[in-house]
Formats: C-alpha cells, structure tokens, sequence
DNA sequence: CTTGATCATTGGAAAATGATATGAAATAAT
DNA sequence: ATTATTTCATATCATTTTCCAATGATCAAG
C-alpha cells in the first residue's frame, strides 16, 4: 500500500473545489498538466476514479464525493504539521473594493482557510481608491480592486468584471423623468463610471438611493426602487440588466487586479488561492 | 513551502516509538539507511531537528516531541484517507504463546492499531502448541511462538528470548526438600523444558502452583510461594534469576518465530510493525 | 583490542517528476 | 461551416529525487 502523495492530495481537493485543473494549478503555482498527471497518479494508487472530466465539464464521481472529506482531513492534518513550529500566526491583511465583493466571499474565505489553517486573513472592504491608497501607505498586503489607471503597471488581472445596468425586472422608468439611480457613497469609481456614462448620452438622472455597501444597494434594486450600474456577477439574482430596454449607454468592462507586496511563501499560496477562487466564481 | 512525504513522518513516528532507526526500517519493511535519510530531509524540510542521535541513543529533541503529536494526527489522517474505500474492515487474527505476553502487550497494541486504524487486530493468548495448531489449522493468520521445533522451516526469527529461574529475592529453598515449582498447566513447552532439565540434573521437585497464565505465575513468584522458569523479559520487576545461586541447570536460550500465511499487504505491514515493536521492547 | 551494534554518508543507478509542446474534444463565434 | 478558444490528456525528454549497497564512524562490551 502506497503512501499517498499530499501535493496530489491537495491538487484533488482544489480541483473539487474550483471544478477546474486549469485553476487548481494556478492555485498551487503549478502547471495544468502536472495536476492532470497528479490526479491521475493519485486515483490509480487508490484505484478509483475520483473526478469525472472532459475538457467541457470537471466534477467529482461518487468515489470522488467519498474520498474528498477524508482528503480534506489530510490537508488540515498535513498543515497543522506543518505550522507545528511557527511561533505566531501570519497574519494576510487584504483590501477588496466593495464592488467585487458578493455572496460567494464566505465560502472563498473558507477555501483559504483550509489551505493554510495557520494563516489569519483580515479582510477590509472598501472603496476601490481607499483600498489602493491603504495598499500603496503599506497598511495592506494585498489589494484586489478595479483596474483604475491603465498607466498602472503592477498587479495582475484576475478576470474581467462586466457591468450591467440591473434593475428589478418591473423596475418602472417613465420618459421624461430623470433615471432614479442608486449608488455608492463617494469616492467610488464604479458610481463615476456610471453617471460618466450617463452625463455623456445626455440622460437625466437623479440619486434616489445613496447606499453603504453592496447588500444595501442591492435591496434597494431589488426592491424595485432604483436602478444600479452593479457587476452582473454579484447582482442580486432576481434582478435583470435592463440597459438596453432603456436605451442607456453600455457600461464598459474592467479588469479585477489583484495587487500584492507579499514575500512570505505561505501568504502568497494563500493569495493564489483566493484570486483562483474568485476566478472559478466568475 | 514544501508538502512533507509521508512516509518520511511515518518514519519519524516509528523512530520515536521504537527509538531505533534499524528496528523502524524493519517495521517500514525499508533499509536503515532510507529511513535515516526520510528523517534527514524530513527535519531539513522543517528546519529542524526532530531526533537526537548517535550509535548509542536515539531519543526525540523537544522540537521532536512538539512535533510528534501533529505527525500522529497526521499519519492517521492519511490511513484513514487511504482506508476510505475499505467496504470491510480487515481483520488480522494472531495467535501468541502466553510465555512472551507481558505487560507491554497494550502498548504494542495500541501501536499497531495507530499505523493502521482500519484493521481490526484478533489476538488469542494460548500455549505455544495450541497455537500452532490453531495456526497449521488455518484459524490464525499469524502466529509469535517459542521456537518448537528445529526441523520446522518456515517462520522468521524475531529475537531470542533468555530464561531464568525466577523468584522472589528471599525465596528460601533448603537443600533436602524438593523444588517447589510454579508452572503453567499442560501443555507447556517451557514446562517440559524446566522439568526436563531439572530431571537431567538430577534435582527433586514439586508443583506447588500450577497458574492460568502469566500474570498468576508471576503472582505467585512474587510472593515468594514458589521459583518458576520464565523469560526474563517478562519476569515480574520484583523478581530475580535463582538459577546460579541454587546451582540449578542453566536453561536454555529460545527463539521467538513469527509465523504468517498473510497475503494481504496491509495486514502484513501490521505485522511487521508488531514484529518490530516486541523486538524493540525486547 | 576485537567484536558487534548502530547511525551517517557516499556514489552510482533507477525511478519519479514535471514542463513544454502537442493532441483531442467540445463549444462559441463569425 | 469554419474557425477560434478553452480545456483536459499525453508524449517526450531533461531534471530531480530516491534508494540501495557498501563503507565509515562511534561507542560499549567482552
């Protein structure tokens, strides 16, 4: 009986999780086709097929299903070794811009948790100037935000983020009247987009809702009370992109960069994870 | 960061437990060297060293013991992994000569059952000739017995085990009166020995206890009431070699076989770790 | 002083590993 | 339809890792 291999080990439960080789090896700074060879190793030592892929769909098989909570067992067994002489915890201080933040972060947050027990990630969600600006005083480790400044050289893309102009689908707009808009407290370069917009198609609008994060913004949009320039990936599901029925201008696309300056190993495996989760949740 | 081979901390393990590099390869079914070279990089890869050692002593550094909880933990994460598609659990029978069992037995237990918690281990105390015949019947898979007989090849020699004829430190015999002897009840091949030695010589004897196992024998022996041939290693603490002193025959030095018919890999592996276990403690 | 037991080390052979490039399959876009 | 794109599988080959066998070193016991 061989001993299993916990990089292999690993490799499953990130493929588990992200339902993806391609971004599990991103997530282990590793190449597609080493998790491929990984996986398939592991699976002959165990004699079960564990994940059933086809360069269209990645998920686990039943076996899969079985063998994944003892795996997860495994990895948290293997880091707590690991950690068993790191004096104190590292601690991951992170700024994410509010835009990008939705419903998925607990379990992304999870994730990273259970790559690296010892690792304490403190969050802090704010506006996207506010999280460069913390990251550029050296107050945070890492920033994911909105491309900003396209003469900004650092960072990496992390995906594409696309903006829609969701509403409730009965959200009501009479011609005439001014568009009832719901926004972002200032600064905040997502409401700058979108009045931008709006200002140059010469359509009238007016601020009916001033919101403190996401969650607000997105029940006032639900609500059927205004409409909002969100992020169609962390709109609230019952709402539509109602832009082009109203004829207002197309909200461009921006990149989500993920900025870091992390020396440590661990933090920046802990980082990958993250930007590969928010990735897979794209 | 780089992930920690399990079979090197499975190593680590060994070598802790059985504070032998040589009886840890055995018990791995590896070489001396490959475990000293695991448990190098092992601490390499931690940055620091687990085990003192030399030729003479091996025993667990502090950041050894720190470390050896988490290394536990984490080989029964991996068994329990490796075991997830067991349907059944796998049940090693074993048989052993009452003459070899002392109080170390729950340790060495509880061993075996730590490098593989998904077999279960049947152990049956019996006289030596019992069981073999339990185990030439085909209801043992394994059997660790005194040496019976020479002309019997298969089997492999664990240690040699050294009787003495063990008392009470003022246990008074006058020359004159027979030897008053504890014994087990028949048969006993260690009671054929001591009798058949004691005739040869020439020297008058009598049962005054006939015991039901070690652990009554050694009762008795401790309480003065009687002498009894018994291998050292299992001889109560309180108790010492008479032998000399009352010019009684020397007995002689027996092996101790370990038989098996097993073909399953890992009950084999299990085996061996008992196999080396009752050498270490030997 | 020799012997025996034990752990360390070395040198070369064998095995495992992984990156690159390519193939295959399936879908999306034109 | 055809092309492009995405994604997983695989072949090749170079690199790294691992291990065994032999030897060395150390120390205690006879």
């Amino acid at each position: 009986m061989k001993a299993l291999d916990i990089e292999a080990v690993q490799a499953f439960v990130l493929v588990a999780d992200l339902n993806s080789f391609t971004r599990a090896a991103e997530a282990m700074d590793s190449t597609q086709s080493a998790v491929s060879l990984k996986i398939k190793r592991l699976e002959d030592g165990l004699g079960r097929r564990l994940i059933e892929r086809t360069p269209r769909l990645v998920r686990l098989s039943a076996d899969g299903a079985a063998f994944l909570e003892a795996a997860r067992n495994l990895i948290v067994a293997h880091q707590t070794a690991v950690g068993s002489f790191a004096v104190e915890h590292r601690r991951l201080t992170v700024g994410i811009s509010h835009h990008i933040v939705g419903a998925e972060l607990a379990g992304l947050l999870k994730r990273v948790n259970s790559t690296d027990p010892a690792l304490v990630v403190e969050l802090h969600i704010d506006a996207s100037r506010d999280v460069l600006e913390a990251f550029d005083g050296g107050t945070l480790d890492a920033a994911i935000v909105l491309r900003h400044d396209a003469r900004r050289r650092d960072g990496e893309a992390l995906f594409s983020e696309h903006f829609g102009w969701m509403a409730a689908p009965d959200f009501n707009h009479r011609p005439g009247e001014p568009l009832r808009l719901a926004t972002q407290a200032e600064p905040c370069s997502v409401r700058a987009m979108a009045v931008g917009a709006l200002d140059a198609a010469g359509i009238a609008w007016t601020e009916v809702f001033v919101g403190g994060g996401l969650a607000t913004i997105g029940a006032a949009v639900s609500a059927g009370l205004a409409i909002a320039a969100l992020a169609r990936r962390v709109a609230p599901p019952d709402t539509i992109d109602l832009g082009p029925r109203l004829g207002l201008p197309r909200l461009p696309t921006r990149e989500v960069m993920l900025h870091s300056h992390v020396s440590d190993a661990r933090a920046r495996s802990a980082l990958r994870t993250l930007g590969a989760a928010f990735k897979a949740a794209a």
